[in-house]
DNA sequence: ATTCTCACG
DNA sequence: ACGTACGTGAGAATA
């Protein structure tokens, strides 16, 4: 924080967003982009990213990592500790929009992941003495999904042939063989293969991975020029949404979208979106939930002393017995593997910790 | 109570 | 010309 504050050549709350957008962009006069709703400076992740090459700004999205973490979960976390030296979250069935649960009281769903300070948060989360960790997680069930849904011909070409599909992605789009994909094409159409999912522009995805809209566009136009089924599909489903006013999931799970008729045209594409995201999401979900009964119901069955704790909207993790990790394995692999047969294999992928940190 | 930001999938 | 990626919950600042 010191280091901010000499750099900034002032004192400041950096926690403040209007404050620190005072700072950066009226005391400093960085380049300024993005507004907020109250007319503010934004000083969000994906503003800050682009202006990096500040040293204060850099500092900045480093104090905010650390200070995210350390507020909501090294220290809030510990006021969640119940007696028995647990944290007990709440799992809310009825909130979501698209049938996914949430979880409360606090939040075990978002526990950190993606940084190194935040794997440090994960680790410690440990089992019972005698018992371990084991989880079992859906490999890109939402693109296998929408392979299904869509029912294009050579994204289910993809999976059968059990390819890396972000990398058979950059493949095609870039009309270039398998092994000659670089990082780079690969984190693409990792993007697009994303965006896809969410409804994407040709200017989200520019600002998503840097690239100029035109680019943008050009993948985005590629993409669905060889996915020509999932191209037909998002039209199927607006068409099918604007005239039903809902949509479904597999399991005739109802979404529905007024927003359609909104006379705003930002309200309008929203609930586009929304109507190609939510058969989706919402399938992913239905599949899980189907899944995750009877893995418990198996496990009581069984009467083994294993016990699921949780789950992350495609992952299952039961703390298990040190004497029942195959059995459990076993467990989580079919029921979750058989839980619905789409046109495209499910792949689960099985791990066995001490924590609920992997490897 | 609302806004902004950011943790996760 | 429009405006710009889906679904959540929580903490800090601000009003
Ligand atoms: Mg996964």
């Amino acid at each position: 924080a010191s280091d901010i504050f000499d750099l900034a050549g002032m004192t400041f709350n950096i926690n403040s967003p209007k404050q620190l957008g005072n700072v950066l962009f009226e005391e400093l006069k960085l380049p300024k982009s993005k507004t907020n709703a109250s007319g503010g400076y934004s000083t969000s992740v994906d503003v800050l990213e682009k202006l990096k090459m500040y040293p204060i700004v850099d500092k900045i999205l480093y104090y905010r990592t650390v200070s995210k973490l350390y507020s909501t979960y090294a220290q809030g976390l510990l006021s969640a500790i119940s007696s028995d030296g647990r944290i007990h979250s709440k799992f809310k069935q009825t909130v979501t929009a698209t049938g996914r649960i949430s979880s409360t009281d606090p939040n075990l769903q978002n526990i950190p992941i993606r940084t190194e300070i935040g794997r440090k948060i994960r680790k410690a989360f440990i089992p019972e003495e005698g018992f371990t960790i084991v989880s079992g997680d859906y490999s890109q069930i939402e693109l296998r999904i929408l392979a299904h849904i869509a029912q294009d011909k050579n994204m289910i070409k993809a999976f059968l042939d059990n390819e890396d599909i972000h990398t058979s992605t950059a493949a095609k789009v870039f009309s270039i063989p398998l092994q000659e994909v670089t990082k780079e094409q690969r984190y693409a159409a990792k993007a697009v293969n994303f965006g896809i999912i969410y409804g994407i522009s040709d200017y989200s995805l520019s600002q998503d991975i840097n690239v100029s809209v035109k680019n943008a566009g050009k993948y985005i136009k590629d993409y669905l020029e060889h996915y020509s089924g999932v191209k037909e599909y998002m039209e199927r489903i607006v068409k099918t949404a604007i005239e039903n006013g809902y949509v479904k999931t597999i399991y005739g799970r109802r979404r529905y979208l007024p927003e359609l008729s909104s006379p705003k045209h930002s309200v309008r594409e929203f609930g586009k979106r929304v109507a190609l995201n939510a058969p989706i999401q919402g399938s992913a979900a239905d599949i899980m939930k189907i899944a995750m009964i009877k893995v418990y119901n198996e496990l009581k069955t069984k009467k083994l002393k294993s016990r699921l704790i949780l789950q992350v909207h495609d992952e299952l993790v039961i703390e298990t017995s040190i004497d029942e990790i195959e059995e459990v394995k076993s467990i989580l692999l079919h029921n979750m593997r058989d839980s619905f047969e789409l046109s495209v294999p499910l792949e689960i992928d099985l791990s066995q910790q001490n924590s609920l940190l992997k490897g």
